[in-house]
Order: C-alpha cells, then structure tokens, then sequence
DNA sequence: TCTGGGGTCCTAGGACCC
DNA sequence: TCTGGGGTCCTAGGACCC
C-alpha cells in the first residue's frame, strides 16, 4: 500500500509556526515577485480568495478582511520541508518525494505498519509530524499512487485532527471513486474536465467503469491508460524513493533538467541587466548541479516578453547550446551563457522575464576534459575552486562569494519580495526570539 | 504600475540533409 | 495526370502537475 503524505496549505503553515497568533485567522503566501496567491488558509479560501489570484487585483479584498499576506521565502519552507521528510522516513525507509509539500510512503512490507492497522499507523504518522515540526497534514492510502492521491483529497474534509483515510477494500475504493468529480482526479486539468463532462463522465468511478479503447482515444492516449489502470488499483506510476536516500552531492537519478528564471521587477531593455540576470540564473542553476552530484551538456537561455500583451508573435525566445563536454562549473556555464544572450537579444525590446535550463544531465566526474581545452590538473583545480565557493556560500548566505558577471546586488531586474518573514531557521541572525 | 516558478511529456512545422 | 521519402535538429507551444 502506498500513503500520500500531503501539508496542505503549507506554506501558510510556515509561516504560522513562527507566529502563532495567526492560527485560525486568513493568511495568504505570495508568489515570487509577490505577483499571485499560491498559498492560502483555510479561512482565506473561505473568503474567496483563488489559487493563483493575482495580489496586484486581490489586493483591495485582502486589506478589506484584515488577511495576512507574505512574500514567500523559501528558504524557511524548504527548510521545514526537510524536517517533515526526516520525520517521514522514521516510519519507512522509502519516500518518493514529489514536491516541497508532498510525499508518497511505501508501506508495504512494514511489520509495524501491519501489526497496528493502516489506519493507526497513518494516523501515527499525522500525528507525529504534527508534533515534532508543527506541520499539519493529510494522509490518504491506498494500492496505486493515484488512488493515494484521490483518498487524500477526501482525508483533508474530515476535521482537522482526523485528516486520514485507507483505501483497503473494493468497497471503499468504489465509494471513493463515486464520490470524486472527474476534474478533481489527478492528472485530469482544465482541458480534460469539461470534455469528459460533455461526454457523460462525471465521476471518478464513471471513468473507471469506461472501456480501455475509449480512454485511449478520448484521453490522450497511454497517458490516459495509465491514469485509468491506477484508478483501477493497477500500479502503473513508479515508486522511486531516490530522492531521499541519495546523499547530498551524490547523483540523483530521475532529474532531467534544472532550471532557473524569474520575472523581472520592471521590464528590461538593456544588454547590461540582462546579462547580469541571466549571469546570476546560470550560477544558480549550477549550484543546484552541484548539489545533486551533477553535470550538463545542453544549456538553453530563455527571454520571455510580456505574455499578457496583446497580439501574436512568440512570447518566449530561446537559444540552446549542446556543450562539447558535460560540466556544472559556473564560470565555464555563465561564458557559454552570455555568448547565446548576444545572439538572442533584440535590440529596443523590452524583456520581461529570462533563463537558464540545464539539461542533457550526467553524473559529475564522468569528463576527462574540459570544454575551454583546461588540462586535467586545471580541471582538477577549478573543481575545487567550485567546492570552496559552494561551502562559503553555505556558511555565509548565498551569494556572499559570486561571479562578477552576476552584478553588484539589488537591481531593477530583481523582484519584490516587500512582505517577507524572518529567516528563522537558516540565519544566525534571524533566528526566533522566545521570551518568558 | 502591478499577473510565479519548476518540472515532465508530447506534438508540430520548418529547415536541412542524404 | 504526375512534382521521393525519411531522418534530425530547432523552435514553439500545449497539457498536466505542484
């Protein structure tokens, strides 16, 4: 059986750990830039306010009803998203991560898990990340991934000390399915919803119970099958609990890509900023490849004009590289990087948004040679000089030791963040003050 | 004035090549 | 009337997820 782990509203949830005082009152979590709603309270979807609401159009409604609103900081969540993963892997030893908020648990085989009924252990499991981070969450289990998902989902109605639900038995599986409406399955989004409304399958059970040539044809082909043979209890999606027993800097198997971009504070039209973002993205894309023991041979630069005006035209222009070797230094990525900029850029337009994916991904170590002709002590060297930076930065804050091509700091391009929490957790200097 | 970011997988047309 | 075909690369975009 497999149980999803799920923190709902958790971002909210952060930021209340460290002020308690808002527990049970509307908060709300901004994108970056502080641009839309990506986290909300209970009490602030009580009062209407949508997933990915923009803040500039929610913002009158907001003072109005007194919410609480954050810039998000995601140094504070990722952070007490490790915790609640440390807690997790107490009671399995295979996670599959699937996001900063979300875990799928492999309880099969567990003794314990056995002995005490799944229901007990799920509820155990509520309960001790609930008391040893301050997270609250919901767990739903059942024999596929997707079924996880959808008993989850009904696991978050029951009150909040209670949010648990098995899905052991035909029946429960069944009830589970009728009471599901089709769009709240996962994997069916707004293009897939009202096509199989108008085709009479409002349900999750109604899908279950179409014939396979049908899903195939109406939903997307294999992709649907599998979501049709997991609601089935087929398993169908992988469990791959990689990405907690890797080490940190040991390679991590799955990822195919790593990217970095951002919108811009203000539209930019110089070469100069560009450069600078685009400079400062690189580095944070190969840090990141650092940190999962890897390297890149295919780096792609990204410039996104506003996406809102209208008229046609591209809105995204991008330029790939394939590197003649794989490698995660940043000095070597942010050269090859700029070079592609130059090409990309067009003269008076106004850019507001750029990028950097890394693709093409190895385990780091695998070349012999570096791609600017360094020999193997050279190679050897600037690996080194990669390591140092990287545990400065780890120890000062990131960025204390940069490029010079990312800029001096605290430029137009850069977004707004102007409602932000402490640094609780990750700063000597922020950390939380108890009083008595 | 102000509309996120990071992923995965799939499709489609044009350029280019043999 | 008839005006190869198959492959790759590149760019862009659609769909889904969190």
């Amino acid at each position: 059986m497999i149980a999803l782990v799920d923190c709902n509203n958790f971002y909210v949830s952060c930021e209340r750990v460290f002020q308690p005082q808002l527990e049970g009152r509307p908060v709300v979590v901004l994108s970056n830039n502080d641009g839309c709603l990506i986290s909300r309270s209970d009490e602030a979807k009580a009062l209407g306010f949508a997933m990915g609401e923009p803040y500039h159009l929610a913002r009158p409604r907001l003072q109005q009803h007194g919410v609480h609103v954050f810039s998000s900081n995601y140094a504070l969540y990722g952070d007490m998203s490790r915790r609640v993963l440390r807690v997790l892997s107490e009671f399995t030893p295979e996670v599959d991560v699937y996001s900063i908020d979300e875990a799928f648990l492999n309880l099969s085989g567990m003794q314990y898990c056995a002995d005490a009924g799944l229901d007990a252990y799920a509820q155990a499991i509520r309960n001790t990340v609930q008391e040893h981070v301050g997270i609250p969450t919901a767990v739903g289990v059942a024999p596929t991934k997707t079924l996880a998902k959808l008993a989850n989902r009904l696991a978050r109605r029951q009150p909040p000390t209670q949010r648990v639900l098995v899905l052991a038995t035909e029946e429960q599986r069944w009830a589970a399915l009728s009471q599901t409406a089709i769009a709240d399955v996962w994997g069916i989004g707004r293009r897939y919803a009202p096509k199989l409304m108008g085709a009479g399958v409002q349900t999750a059970a109604d899908l279950a119970e179409a014939s396979e040539s049908w899903v195939r044809r109406h939903l997307g082909g294999v992709v649907g099958v599998r979501l049709w043979r997991e609601l089935r209890g087929q398993i169908c999606l992988d469990f791959d609990p990689a990405e907690l027993a890797a080490e940190p800097g040991q390679p991590t198997p799955g990822r195919h890509s790593v990217t970095c971009t951002r919108s811009f504070g203000q539209p930019q039209r110089s070469f100069a900023a560009l450069s600078e973002a685009v400079a400062t993205f690189t580095s944070q894309a190969a840090e990141k490849l650092r940190r999962h023991g890897l390297a890149a041979h295919v780096l792609t630069v990204l410039l996104g004009t506003d996406k809102y005006a209208p008229g046609s035209g591209p809105r995204t222009h991008t330029a790939v590289v394939t590197l003649p070797t794989a490698t995660s230094d940043t000095g070597e990525l942010i050269g090859v990087a700029l070079q592609k900029l130059r090409q990309l850029v067009r003269p008076g337009t106004a850019y507001h948004r750029a990028g950097v994916t890394l693709s093409g991904l190895e385990p780091a170590g695998q070349a012999q040679l570096s791609m600017f002709g360094h020999s193997a002590e050279q190679l050897q060297q600037r690996q080194q000089l990669m390591a140092r930076l990287d545990a400065l930065n780890a120890r000062f804050g990131r960025g204390t030791v940069r490029h010079a091509a990312t800029g001096a700091g605290d430029k137009l391009w850069r977004g707004r963040r102007n409602m932000m929490s402490a640094l609780y957790t990750t700063d000597w200097q922020q950390l939380w003050a108890v009083r008595s």
